[in-house]
DNA sequence: CACAAAACAGACAGGTCTGTATATTTCAGT
DNA sequence: ACTGAAATATACAGACCTGTCTGTTTTGTG
Protein backbone atom coordinates (compact mmCIF):
# COMPACT_ATOMS: atom_id res chain seq x y z
CA UNK A 1 0.00 0.00 0.00
CA UNK A 2 2.83 1.92 0.93
CA UNK A 3 4.77 1.01 -2.42
CA UNK A 4 3.21 3.55 -4.45
CA UNK A 5 5.67 6.38 -3.52
CA UNK A 6 8.34 6.81 -5.85
CA UNK A 7 9.46 10.43 -6.65
CA UNK A 8 6.17 11.30 -5.47
CA UNK A 9 5.70 14.58 -3.71
CA UNK A 10 8.23 16.31 -5.90
CA UNK A 11 5.63 18.33 -6.55
CA UNK A 12 4.69 18.79 -2.99
CA UNK A 13 7.76 20.13 -2.49
CA UNK A 14 8.54 22.46 -4.69
CA UNK A 15 4.91 23.99 -3.87
CA UNK A 16 6.01 24.24 -0.20
CA UNK A 17 9.71 25.76 -0.82
CA UNK A 18 7.78 27.91 -3.51
CA UNK A 19 5.34 29.12 -0.94
CA UNK A 20 7.70 29.81 1.74
CA UNK A 21 10.02 32.05 -0.73
CA UNK A 22 6.76 34.28 -1.72
CA UNK A 23 5.25 34.50 1.33
CA UNK A 24 8.10 35.21 3.60
CA UNK A 25 8.75 38.32 0.89
CA UNK A 26 5.59 39.17 0.35
CA UNK A 27 3.28 38.10 3.13
CA UNK A 28 0.47 35.20 3.11
CA UNK A 29 -2.18 37.39 1.72
CA UNK A 30 -0.38 39.45 -0.66
CA UNK A 31 0.33 36.03 -2.48
CA UNK A 32 -2.22 34.39 -4.54
CA UNK A 33 -2.66 30.56 -5.03
CA UNK A 34 -2.20 31.26 -9.13
CA UNK A 35 0.82 32.84 -8.33
CA UNK A 36 2.43 29.65 -6.14
CA UNK A 37 1.55 27.71 -8.79
CA UNK A 38 2.78 29.59 -11.59
CA UNK A 39 6.13 29.97 -10.00
CA UNK A 40 6.46 26.53 -8.51
CA UNK A 41 5.70 25.50 -12.28
CA UNK A 42 2.83 23.00 -10.56
CA UNK A 43 -0.88 22.34 -11.69
CA UNK A 44 -3.19 24.28 -9.22
CA UNK A 45 -4.87 20.39 -8.93
CA UNK A 46 -1.75 18.96 -7.76
CA UNK A 47 -1.56 22.11 -4.73
CA UNK A 48 -5.09 20.98 -4.00
CA UNK A 49 -4.05 17.54 -4.04
CA UNK A 50 -1.57 17.96 -1.26
CA UNK A 51 -2.97 21.22 1.00
CA UNK A 52 -7.18 20.97 1.35
CA UNK A 53 -6.94 24.64 1.15
CA UNK A 54 -4.89 28.21 1.45
CA UNK A 55 -4.76 27.87 4.66
CA UNK A 56 -3.69 24.39 4.97
CA UNK A 57 -0.34 25.51 3.11
CA UNK A 58 -0.03 28.14 5.45
CA UNK A 59 0.55 25.84 7.92
CA UNK A 60 2.52 23.71 6.52
CA UNK A 61 4.65 26.52 4.92
CA UNK A 62 5.04 27.74 8.71
CA UNK A 63 6.59 23.82 9.70
CA UNK A 64 9.02 23.53 7.07
CA UNK A 65 9.86 27.08 7.77
CA UNK A 66 10.89 26.18 11.47
CA UNK A 67 12.58 22.99 10.56
CA UNK A 68 14.62 24.88 7.93
CA UNK A 69 15.51 28.33 9.90
CA UNK A 70 16.71 26.18 13.01
CA UNK A 71 18.85 24.24 10.76
CA UNK A 72 20.01 27.83 8.88
CA UNK A 73 20.80 29.12 12.70
CA UNK A 74 22.03 26.99 14.21
CA UNK A 75 24.60 26.72 11.49
CA UNK A 76 25.23 30.03 12.09
CA UNK A 77 25.66 29.86 15.62
CA UNK A 78 27.92 27.00 15.26
CA UNK A 79 30.44 29.19 13.29
CA UNK A 80 30.73 31.46 15.43
CA UNK A 81 31.26 29.08 18.45
CA UNK A 82 34.19 27.56 16.39
CA UNK A 83 35.69 31.11 16.05
CA UNK A 84 35.41 31.17 19.91
CA UNK A 85 32.59 33.15 20.38
CA UNK A 86 30.50 31.41 23.82
CA UNK A 87 26.65 30.39 23.11
CA UNK A 88 25.16 33.78 24.17
CA UNK A 89 28.06 35.28 22.04
CA UNK A 90 27.03 33.18 19.09
CA UNK A 91 23.43 33.47 19.20
CA UNK A 92 23.63 37.17 19.16
CA UNK A 93 26.25 36.88 16.50
CA UNK A 94 24.28 34.50 14.32
CA UNK A 95 21.00 36.90 14.97
CA UNK A 96 23.05 40.00 13.53
CA UNK A 97 23.96 37.48 10.22
CA UNK A 98 19.98 36.76 10.20
CA UNK A 99 19.26 40.62 10.34
CA UNK A 100 21.79 41.28 7.58
CA UNK A 101 20.92 38.00 5.18
CA UNK A 102 19.55 39.21 1.94
CA UNK A 103 15.87 39.68 2.11
CA UNK A 104 15.33 39.91 5.98
CA UNK A 105 11.83 40.74 6.66
CA UNK A 106 11.64 40.22 10.16
CA UNK A 107 10.21 36.65 11.73
CA UNK A 108 7.56 35.00 9.30
CA UNK A 109 5.75 33.59 12.63
CA UNK A 110 5.12 37.02 14.06
CA UNK A 111 4.62 38.24 10.62
CA UNK A 112 1.96 35.19 9.47
CA UNK A 113 0.21 35.77 12.95
CA UNK A 114 -0.01 39.62 12.15
CA UNK A 115 -1.15 38.91 8.90
CA UNK A 116 -4.02 36.45 9.71
CA UNK A 117 -5.26 38.38 12.25
CA UNK A 118 -6.95 35.53 14.03
CA UNK A 119 -5.84 33.84 17.40
CA UNK A 120 -7.48 30.78 16.17
CA UNK A 121 -5.87 29.76 12.66
CA UNK A 122 -4.31 26.78 13.12
CA UNK A 123 -1.07 28.71 11.53
CA UNK A 124 -1.15 31.02 14.44
CA UNK A 125 -1.25 28.95 17.03
CA UNK A 126 1.70 27.07 15.39
CA UNK A 127 3.32 30.47 15.28
CA UNK A 128 2.80 30.61 19.31
CA UNK A 129 4.37 27.25 19.73
CA UNK A 130 7.05 27.79 17.76
CA UNK A 131 7.85 31.13 20.44
CA UNK A 132 7.83 29.08 22.82
CA UNK A 133 10.35 26.37 21.42
CA UNK A 134 12.49 29.50 20.32
CA UNK A 135 12.76 31.03 23.53
CA UNK A 136 13.28 27.61 25.61
CA UNK A 137 16.20 26.78 23.03
CA UNK A 138 17.45 30.91 24.40
CA UNK A 139 16.98 29.99 27.93
CA UNK A 140 19.09 26.93 27.58
CA UNK A 141 21.56 29.05 25.83
CA UNK A 142 21.60 31.45 28.82
CA UNK A 143 21.90 28.96 31.60
CA UNK A 144 24.82 26.68 29.81
CA UNK A 145 26.69 30.05 28.92
CA UNK A 146 25.96 31.87 32.60
CA UNK A 147 26.25 29.12 34.96
CA UNK A 148 22.74 30.58 36.30
CA UNK A 149 20.46 28.13 37.63
CA UNK A 150 17.05 30.48 37.75
CA UNK A 151 17.40 32.08 35.13
CA UNK A 152 13.58 32.10 34.00
CA UNK A 153 13.15 35.77 34.68
CA UNK A 154 16.50 36.68 32.93
CA UNK A 155 15.74 34.39 30.02
CA UNK A 156 12.26 36.17 29.49
CA UNK A 157 13.88 39.36 29.57
CA UNK A 158 16.22 38.83 26.77
CA UNK A 159 13.51 37.23 24.85
CA UNK A 160 12.06 40.36 24.86
CA UNK A 161 15.42 42.01 23.61
CA UNK A 162 15.40 39.02 20.78
CA UNK A 163 11.99 40.36 19.49
CA UNK A 164 12.29 43.79 20.10
CA UNK A 165 15.55 43.58 17.90
CA UNK A 166 13.81 41.56 15.17
CA UNK A 167 10.97 44.26 14.77
CA UNK A 168 13.34 46.83 15.02
CA UNK A 169 15.68 45.42 12.34
CA UNK A 170 13.02 45.61 10.11
CA UNK A 171 11.34 49.03 11.05
CA UNK A 172 14.94 50.32 10.83
CA UNK A 173 16.35 48.26 8.05
CA UNK A 174 19.58 47.87 9.89
CA UNK A 175 21.27 45.18 11.78
CA UNK A 176 22.33 47.57 14.86
CA UNK A 177 19.37 46.30 16.89
CA UNK A 178 21.59 42.93 17.12
CA UNK A 179 24.17 44.63 18.95
CA UNK A 180 21.92 47.10 21.56
CA UNK A 181 20.28 43.43 22.31
CA UNK A 182 23.11 41.72 23.01
CA UNK A 183 24.87 44.45 25.06
CA UNK A 184 21.79 44.57 27.15
CA UNK A 185 21.34 41.05 27.81
CA UNK A 186 25.12 40.88 29.19
CA UNK A 187 24.26 43.47 31.60
CA UNK A 188 20.96 41.67 32.77
CA UNK A 189 23.25 38.21 33.43
CA UNK A 190 25.97 40.17 35.01
CA UNK A 191 23.13 41.95 37.47
CA UNK A 192 21.28 38.29 37.96
CA UNK A 193 25.11 36.86 38.81
CA UNK A 194 25.71 39.37 41.24
CA UNK A 195 22.67 38.88 42.98
CA UNK B 1 -13.36 81.03 -0.89
CA UNK B 2 -12.56 79.11 2.67
CA UNK B 3 -16.37 80.01 4.11
CA UNK B 4 -18.13 76.92 2.03
CA UNK B 5 -16.65 74.66 4.62
CA UNK B 6 -19.91 74.17 6.63
CA UNK B 7 -19.84 71.00 9.02
CA UNK B 8 -17.88 69.61 6.01
CA UNK B 9 -15.66 66.66 6.14
CA UNK B 10 -18.25 64.86 8.68
CA UNK B 11 -18.23 62.22 6.41
CA UNK B 12 -14.35 62.60 6.10
CA UNK B 13 -14.17 61.27 10.01
CA UNK B 14 -16.57 59.42 9.92
CA UNK B 15 -14.54 57.71 6.95
CA UNK B 16 -11.30 57.85 8.92
CA UNK B 17 -12.71 56.65 11.94
CA UNK B 18 -14.48 53.42 10.66
CA UNK B 19 -11.27 52.69 8.94
CA UNK B 20 -8.98 53.02 11.76
CA UNK B 21 -10.99 50.19 13.97
CA UNK B 22 -11.82 47.89 10.94
CA UNK B 23 -7.98 48.16 10.06
CA UNK B 24 -6.62 47.89 13.34
CA UNK B 25 -8.67 44.98 13.94
CA UNK B 26 -8.69 43.13 11.29
CA UNK B 27 -5.78 44.42 8.84
CA UNK B 28 -5.14 46.73 6.18
CA UNK B 29 -4.76 44.24 3.44
CA UNK B 30 -8.20 42.25 4.90
CA UNK B 31 -10.86 45.05 5.17
CA UNK B 32 -11.95 46.37 1.59
CA UNK B 33 -13.36 49.42 0.79
CA UNK B 34 -16.84 48.27 0.10
CA UNK B 35 -16.82 47.55 4.35
CA UNK B 36 -15.43 51.08 4.89
CA UNK B 37 -18.04 52.81 2.85
CA UNK B 38 -20.97 50.53 4.45
CA UNK B 39 -19.59 50.74 8.33
CA UNK B 40 -19.23 54.37 8.09
CA UNK B 41 -22.15 54.90 6.73
CA UNK B 42 -20.55 57.29 3.48
CA UNK B 43 -20.99 57.05 -0.21
CA UNK B 44 -18.01 55.27 -1.77
CA UNK B 45 -17.66 58.80 -3.55
CA UNK B 46 -17.03 60.55 -0.79
CA UNK B 47 -13.90 58.57 0.41
CA UNK B 48 -12.66 58.96 -2.86
CA UNK B 49 -13.44 62.44 -3.15
CA UNK B 50 -11.38 62.71 0.00
CA UNK B 51 -8.89 60.56 -0.45
CA UNK B 52 -7.70 59.30 -3.43
CA UNK B 53 -6.80 55.54 -3.13
CA UNK B 54 -6.60 53.35 -0.61
CA UNK B 55 -3.17 53.67 -0.14
CA UNK B 56 -3.88 57.23 0.37
CA UNK B 57 -6.72 56.39 3.43
CA UNK B 58 -4.39 53.63 5.11
CA UNK B 59 -1.65 56.87 5.38
CA UNK B 60 -4.48 59.08 6.75
CA UNK B 61 -5.46 56.57 9.00
CA UNK B 62 -1.82 56.07 10.77
CA UNK B 63 -1.59 59.94 11.24
CA UNK B 64 -5.09 59.56 13.25
CA UNK B 65 -4.20 56.81 15.28
CA UNK B 66 -0.57 58.63 16.09
CA UNK B 67 -2.48 61.45 17.25
CA UNK B 68 -5.19 59.79 18.98
CA UNK B 69 -3.43 56.85 20.18
CA UNK B 70 -0.59 59.26 22.12
CA UNK B 71 -3.27 61.20 23.59
CA UNK B 72 -4.93 57.85 24.92
CA UNK B 73 -1.51 56.57 26.44
CA UNK B 74 -0.89 60.27 27.71
CA UNK B 75 -4.05 59.97 29.88
CA UNK B 76 -2.95 56.62 31.28
CA UNK B 77 0.39 57.69 32.21
CA UNK B 78 -0.98 60.87 33.76
CA UNK B 79 -3.41 58.75 35.88
CA UNK B 80 -0.63 56.55 37.48
CA UNK B 81 1.70 59.89 37.98
CA UNK B 82 -0.87 60.97 40.00
CA UNK B 83 -1.43 58.10 41.80
CA UNK B 84 2.68 58.25 42.66
CA UNK B 85 4.56 56.56 40.05
CA UNK B 86 7.54 58.30 38.21
CA UNK B 87 8.01 58.70 34.93
CA UNK B 88 9.04 55.42 33.85
CA UNK B 89 6.84 53.44 36.38
CA UNK B 90 3.89 55.08 34.55
CA UNK B 91 5.05 54.73 31.36
CA UNK B 92 5.35 50.84 31.81
CA UNK B 93 2.07 50.43 33.71
CA UNK B 94 -0.03 52.52 30.86
CA UNK B 95 1.87 50.03 28.81
CA UNK B 96 0.26 47.56 30.69
CA UNK B 97 -3.07 49.14 30.55
CA UNK B 98 -2.59 49.02 26.83
CA UNK B 99 -2.16 45.42 26.40
CA UNK B 100 -5.34 44.70 29.13
CA UNK B 101 -7.43 46.80 27.07
CA UNK B 102 -10.25 45.51 24.86
CA UNK B 103 -9.21 44.31 21.28
CA UNK B 104 -5.91 44.92 21.51
CA UNK B 105 -3.63 43.60 18.89
CA UNK B 106 -0.30 44.95 18.99
CA UNK B 107 1.04 48.02 17.16
CA UNK B 108 -0.51 49.58 14.47
CA UNK B 109 2.50 50.84 13.12
CA UNK B 110 4.56 47.56 12.79
CA UNK B 111 1.33 45.34 12.29
CA UNK B 112 0.72 47.83 8.94
CA UNK B 113 4.70 47.91 7.93
CA UNK B 114 4.47 44.31 8.15
CA UNK B 115 1.31 43.28 6.04
CA UNK B 116 2.20 46.24 3.23
CA UNK B 117 5.56 44.81 2.81
CA UNK B 118 6.80 47.56 0.64
CA UNK B 119 9.39 49.64 2.95
CA UNK B 120 8.95 52.47 0.26
CA UNK B 121 5.21 52.88 0.65
CA UNK B 122 4.46 56.04 2.07
CA UNK B 123 2.09 54.07 5.26
CA UNK B 124 5.40 52.00 6.34
CA UNK B 125 7.98 55.32 5.93
CA UNK B 126 5.19 57.01 8.55
CA UNK B 127 5.34 54.03 10.72
CA UNK B 128 9.29 54.49 11.01
CA UNK B 129 8.96 57.60 11.61
CA UNK B 130 6.30 56.83 13.90
CA UNK B 131 8.97 54.93 16.34
CA UNK B 132 11.34 57.36 16.36
CA UNK B 133 9.23 59.69 17.43
CA UNK B 134 7.84 57.15 20.36
CA UNK B 135 11.46 56.46 21.19
CA UNK B 136 12.48 60.31 21.25
CA UNK B 137 9.47 60.25 23.96
CA UNK B 138 10.72 57.28 26.16
CA UNK B 139 14.18 58.36 26.16
CA UNK B 140 12.87 62.42 27.26
CA UNK B 141 11.16 59.84 30.21
CA UNK B 142 14.06 58.14 30.90
CA UNK B 143 16.54 61.03 31.37
CA UNK B 144 14.61 63.03 33.35
CA UNK B 145 12.91 59.75 35.51
CA UNK B 146 16.88 58.43 35.75
CA UNK B 147 18.95 61.70 35.54
CA UNK B 148 21.12 59.97 33.30
CA UNK B 149 22.29 62.30 30.73
CA UNK B 150 24.03 60.09 28.23
CA UNK B 151 20.92 57.32 28.15
CA UNK B 152 20.95 56.71 24.45
CA UNK B 153 22.12 53.57 24.49
CA UNK B 154 20.00 52.47 27.85
CA UNK B 155 17.17 54.30 26.24
CA UNK B 156 17.66 52.23 22.98
CA UNK B 157 18.18 49.14 25.04
CA UNK B 158 14.53 49.69 26.69
CA UNK B 159 13.15 50.58 23.45
CA UNK B 160 14.03 47.24 22.34
CA UNK B 161 12.44 45.68 25.38
CA UNK B 162 9.21 47.40 24.96
CA UNK B 163 8.89 46.55 21.11
CA UNK B 164 9.35 43.00 22.09
CA UNK B 165 6.68 43.11 24.77
CA UNK B 166 4.15 44.72 22.33
CA UNK B 167 4.71 41.90 19.72
CA UNK B 168 5.44 38.93 22.82
CA UNK B 169 1.52 40.07 23.97
CA UNK B 170 -0.12 39.88 21.18
CA UNK B 171 1.71 35.94 20.82
CA UNK B 172 0.76 35.04 23.83
CA UNK B 173 -2.33 37.35 24.47
CA UNK B 174 -0.84 38.34 28.05
CA UNK B 175 -0.11 41.67 29.65
CA UNK B 176 2.81 39.99 31.21
CA UNK B 177 5.71 41.35 29.15
CA UNK B 178 4.63 44.66 30.35
CA UNK B 179 6.03 43.38 34.19
CA UNK B 180 8.93 41.72 32.70
CA UNK B 181 9.96 44.79 30.28
CA UNK B 182 9.52 47.16 33.01
CA UNK B 183 11.69 45.21 35.69
CA UNK B 184 14.61 44.64 33.01
CA UNK B 185 14.57 48.31 32.11
CA UNK B 186 14.81 49.34 35.62
CA UNK B 187 17.98 46.64 35.83
CA UNK B 188 19.45 48.73 32.97
CA UNK B 189 18.67 51.76 34.63
CA UNK B 190 20.45 50.79 37.57
CA UNK B 191 23.25 49.67 36.20
CA UNK B 192 24.37 52.53 33.82
CA UNK B 193 23.30 54.63 37.21
CA UNK B 194 26.65 52.73 38.98
CA UNK B 195 28.98 53.51 36.16
C1' DC C 1 -35.55 81.46 -2.48
C1' DA C 2 -31.42 80.43 -5.16
C1' DC C 3 -27.05 78.64 -5.64
C1' DA C 4 -23.14 75.70 -5.16
C1' DA C 5 -20.64 72.44 -2.65
C1' DA C 6 -20.93 68.30 -0.59
C1' DA C 7 -22.85 63.76 0.36
C1' DC C 8 -25.69 60.43 -1.36
C1' DA C 9 -27.18 55.90 -4.04
C1' DG C 10 -26.04 52.44 -6.98
C1' DA C 11 -24.56 50.43 -11.17
C1' DC C 12 -20.46 49.24 -13.56
C1' DA C 13 -15.71 47.86 -15.46
C1' DG C 14 -11.88 45.06 -15.22
C1' DG C 15 -9.14 42.58 -12.48
C1' DT C 16 -8.00 39.12 -8.77
C1' DC C 17 -9.08 35.71 -5.46
C1' DT C 18 -10.02 30.67 -3.82
C1' DG C 19 -11.53 26.48 -5.05
C1' DT C 20 -13.71 22.95 -8.45
C1' DA C 21 -14.46 20.23 -12.60
C1' DT C 22 -12.86 17.73 -16.56
C1' DA C 23 -10.02 15.44 -19.37
C1' DT C 24 -5.25 14.17 -20.67
C1' DT C 25 -0.47 12.63 -19.79
C1' DT C 26 3.39 10.80 -17.25
C1' DC C 27 5.45 7.05 -14.80
C1' DA C 28 6.70 3.30 -11.31
C1' DG C 29 5.79 -1.46 -10.11
C1' DT C 30 3.80 -5.80 -11.40
C1' DA D 1 2.43 -4.12 -21.79
C1' DC D 2 -1.04 -3.15 -18.16
C1' DT D 3 -2.69 -0.66 -14.21
C1' DG D 4 -3.46 2.93 -11.12
C1' DA D 5 -1.82 6.83 -8.81
C1' DA D 6 0.02 11.16 -9.48
C1' DA D 7 0.82 15.29 -12.09
C1' DT D 8 -0.69 17.93 -15.90
C1' DA D 9 -3.41 21.70 -18.65
C1' DT D 10 -7.29 24.43 -18.87
C1' DA D 11 -11.68 26.25 -18.25
C1' DC D 12 -14.88 27.77 -15.04
C1' DA D 13 -17.89 29.49 -10.99
C1' DG D 14 -18.76 32.82 -7.73
C1' DA D 15 -17.10 35.99 -4.79
C1' DC D 16 -14.46 39.96 -3.83
C1' DC D 17 -11.36 43.81 -4.95
C1' DT D 18 -10.28 48.89 -6.27
C1' DG D 19 -11.69 52.63 -8.58
C1' DT D 20 -15.02 55.19 -11.93
C1' DC D 21 -19.21 57.06 -13.69
C1' DT D 22 -23.75 59.06 -13.56
C1' DG D 23 -27.14 60.98 -11.58
C1' DT D 24 -30.03 62.66 -7.28
C1' DT D 25 -30.56 64.66 -2.79
C1' DT D 26 -29.14 67.13 1.08
C1' DT D 27 -27.27 71.22 3.28
C1' DG D 28 -25.26 75.61 4.48
C1' DT D 29 -24.97 80.47 2.93
C1' DG D 30 -25.90 84.78 0.55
Amino acid sequence: MSKTRAKSSDARQRIVETAERLFYAEGVRAVGIDRIVAEAEVAKMSLYNHFSSKDDLILAVLQYREEKFSALFEQWMRRHTEAGLDGLGAFFAALQDWFESPGFRGCMFINSRVELADAGHPASKFSACHKARFHQMLRTIIQESSGIKAAELTASAIALLVEGAIVTAVMEQSSKPAEVARDAALALIARAKRK
